[in-house]
DNA sequence: TCTGGGGTCCTAGGACCC
DNA sequence: TCTGGGGTCCTAGGACCC
């Protein structure tokens, strides 16, 4: 049976919070700028770019979320503390993220892709697979299209790849950034795809490139060629497989338009790190605005979960996670709080906190919402006070 | 002055059932 | 009474992604 050869897009959007930043304060285009830490501004859009905030000015435990290509050529990169990017690029710009524009500018492009082409599988606020196997057209000149709908819908620039599969349209579209078109096929696999690291590959992070390294593999060509065997002696057998095959350029993945969530949660990291006994009350406090706003989180969303879970990290960074599963799906706050402090009880808190969360799983799509908000905030509000969680 | 917040998937052991 | 195997659910942790 002949195979029916694929044709995916990945679209990534460039340096996508910054580049909706620089629509709104276009003064500051060409200047190194961070998105990141906490707190919402509004600048006047006529301030000059003096009176922005500079990242040496930031104290905190904030991280970047998106970096200019100016603020990355001086070696910030998201995911990057502030603090460590302050001592790189002291002068950069620092503005705090605006989700709500930028999801209103995520579906935008979102839309303007869909005009040409209906097939997307959603990865997040920036980015997207597309599936132009049944759209009509030359591969290079579909893609231009595509990414001109982008810009007219947007004002955004961004870079796409098409390939056979995702993977190697990920790939690709990391290729040439920014605003690339990249066309990669399977002839292209040992001159293009072979020589960059393995790092490249979706689905290889920092310890596995880590330990790869630690076996003298640094490039996808070097993992194409590796031992098998070796491999799943350090990987397990379907991590194992699943590398060579990824390094071959084989994947039979399909692009899903449609997905349900599978958990809810919130969480949050404490401006300095807490004791579970000095700072019992504040710790209670947080934990119960948690639970509300998770449970508000699945009201709006339309969800009830079975499972609770509360996360927690030490000041070293060690996390540590309990769950329950209960009878009854659940999205009452009170009742999330009950479990959470079930939970809370299988944890041994000797050391100071910096992050605690809550999460929802084991979901159910709930219908119409008919709890009245009102009066289920009043008792929320009402429980709080005589509540405490840690103790 | 390291390391956010929101997710997904995988593994692995134990309980429990057939 | 012993042995065995499969399937599913629950829980905890780890790696990874945007």
């Amino acid at each position: 049976m002949p195979v029916m050869r694929r044709r995916i897009a990945h679209l990534d959007m460039d340096a996508f919070y910054a580049s909706v930043e620089l629509l709104r304060y276009p003064q500051l285009k060409g200047l190194a700028l961070v998105i990141g830490g906490r707190g919402r501004c509004d600048y006047a859009a006529e301030n000059a770019s003096a009176q922005f905030p500079r990242l040496s000015d930031y104290a905190g435990r904030g991280v970047a979320t998106t970096a200019t290509y100016e603020a990355r050529a001086l070696g910030v990169h998201s995911g990057m503390g502030l603090m460590k990017a302050a001592r790189l690029a002291p002068d950069a710009l620092l503005l705090p993220p605006d989700f709500d524009r930028y999801t209103r500018y995520s579906r935008l492009f979102k839309a303007a892709v869909a005009s040409i082409a209906p097939r997307i599988e959603d990865r997040g606020i920036d980015e997207i697979y597309i599936d132009l196997t049944d759209v009509a057209g030359e591969t290079g000149e579909l893609a231009q299209r595509i990414k001109n709908k982008v810009r007219q819908a947007t004002g955004l620039s961004s870079s796409i790849g098409v390939a056979p599969n995702k993977l190697l349209a990920k790939i690709a579209s990391d290729l040439n950034k920014p605003d690339a078109l990249t066309v990669v096929s399977e002839s292209d696999i040992a001159a293009r795809i072979w020589p960059l690291s393995a790092r490249k590959i979706n689905g290889v992070g920092p310890r596995t490139s880590a330990k790869l390294a630690a076996l003298g593999i640094q490039t996808i060509g070097d993992l194409a060629h590796a031992n098998a065997t070796e491999l799943i002696e350090h990987f397990g057998k379907h991590y194992g497989l699943w590398l060579i095959d990824a390094a071959l350029g084989r994947d039979e993945s399909a692009v899903v338009t449609e997905r349900e969530p599978k958990s809810i949660s919130r969480e949050t990291t404490f401006e300095r790190d807490l004791d579970p006994r000095g700072d019992r009350e504040l710790l209670s406090q947080i934990l119960l605005d948690l639970c509300e706003r998770l449970s508000a989180d699945l009201s709006r969303k339309g969800y009830a979960g079975k499972t609770i879970g509360v996360r927690l990290r030490y000041a070293d960074f060690t996390t540590v996670t309990r769950d329950v599963t209960l009878e009854l799906a659940t999205g009452e706050a009170e009742t999330i709080r009950g479990a959470v402090r079930t939970c809370l009880k299988r944890i041994v808190l000797d050391r100071k906190l910096r992050l605690l969360g809550v999460r929802v799983g084991s979901l159910l799509r709930i219908e119409a919402q008919r709890l009245d908000g009102g009066a289920r905030r009043n008792a929320v509000q009402e429980s709080n006070d005589s509540l405490r969680l840690f103790d």
